[in-house]
DNA sequence: ACCCAGGGTGACG
DNA sequence: CGTCACCATGGG
């Protein structure tokens, strides 16, 4: 059964969505600006500069605010029309992978923007969700607009000419450390021209190619701005994580050799990059390989 | 004090 | 091609 939606009082009310859980998909590590009322219910966030509360009630899905024609856009961010029924059954139809149920049912991979993507994953190099999560904060207050949801203020992503002109300081003073030159070059070439945009098309090896021409992406960093930005939903970040998770899963403990991995990766198929997002889940949930 | 975190760069074989 | 020291920062 396909989802439903109908825009009610400036509220999306999205209707039979099914393996959807917002709290996990906002806090689970692929998009770093999504903050939760103390209760947990309702979250902020900002999806191509519009200021937005979501919130879940059993298979309904309640964005507000969202003006005429601004449904789909909605709609794709959250991956709503994507049928991850049949995500979850594959996973559950491999025994290597089913463990990572039912603790990681309900992850759905977000369609981030791909310049906040490319920003953002250029920070999160060996370093850790809540230290990701602060800086790019500090990024936001600091050269964001000031978007007023209710009583409470959110801030867009900066756009390329405001990160490309921070000095040294500003970037220290944020704590992006000693990324900040990718930082200011990747910004710098995005407000140049460059459209993040065409890679979308192109074959993931040959994405991968042009996305590493940035300074500060290298193979993991790539794999998760086309994941969460470019629609490549078979690009597999390996991080620390992922790498523990895969060992202990398919190699019986063992460190598997780069084509040994990949072959495990592409026997997936073309949907490995969402179920990384579940296996990374668990391995985080479990703690796996960790004391 | 040491180790780790959604690793990448540049130098050197 | 592969390996490896080094890189800021904050928390455990």
């Amino acid at each position: 059964m396909i989802m439903k939606y109908e825009l009610v009082n400036d509220t999306l009310i999205i209707s039979d969505v099914k393996r959807f859980d917002l709290a996990k998909c906002c806090s689970c590590g692929q998009a770093f600006r999504w903050v939760s009322d103390p209760n947990g219910m309702d979250w902020y966030g900002v999806v191509r500069s519009r200021p937005v509360k979501v919130s879940q009630e059993g298979d309904r899905v309640l964005i507000h605010p969202c003006k005429a024609f601004d449904e789909q856009l909605f709609i794709d961010y959250f991956d709503l029309e994507r049928d991850y029924e049949s995500i979850e059954a594959l996973i559950r139809s491999d025994p290597r992978l089913s463990v990572c149920l039912p603790g990681a049912s309900g992850i759905r991979v977000f369609n981030q923007e791909p310049f906040e993507a490319l920003i953002s994953f250029i920070i999160s190099a060996n370093n850790n969700i809540k230290r990701i999560s602060g800086i790019i904060d500090r990024l936001c207050r600091f050269c964001g607009d000031q978007l007023q949801l209710e009583d409470r203020i959110l801030y867009s992503f900066p756009t390329p000419d405001r990160i490309a002109a921070l000095t040294d300081e500003e970037l220290k003073n944020i704590g992006v450390g000693y990324r900040a030159p990718y930082i200011r070059a990747s910004a710098k070439r995005i407000q140049e021209g460059y459209e993040l945009e065409t890679i979308r098309s192109m074959s993931l090896t040959e994405a991968r190619k042009e996305i590493l021409t940035f300074m500060g992406v290298g193979p993991k960093v790539a794999d998760c701005i086309l994941l969460f930005s470019l629609g490549h939903t078979d690009a597999f970040p390996v991080d620390v994580w992922i790498g523990r998770a895969m060992k202990e899963l398919f190699f019986d403990s063992e460190p598997p050799t780069k084509a040994e991995l990949n072959r495990v990766v592409e026997s997936i198929g073309k949907y490995s990059g969402i179920v990384q997002q579940y296996i990374f889940h668990h391995a985080r949930m479990v703690n796996l390989g960790k004391k």
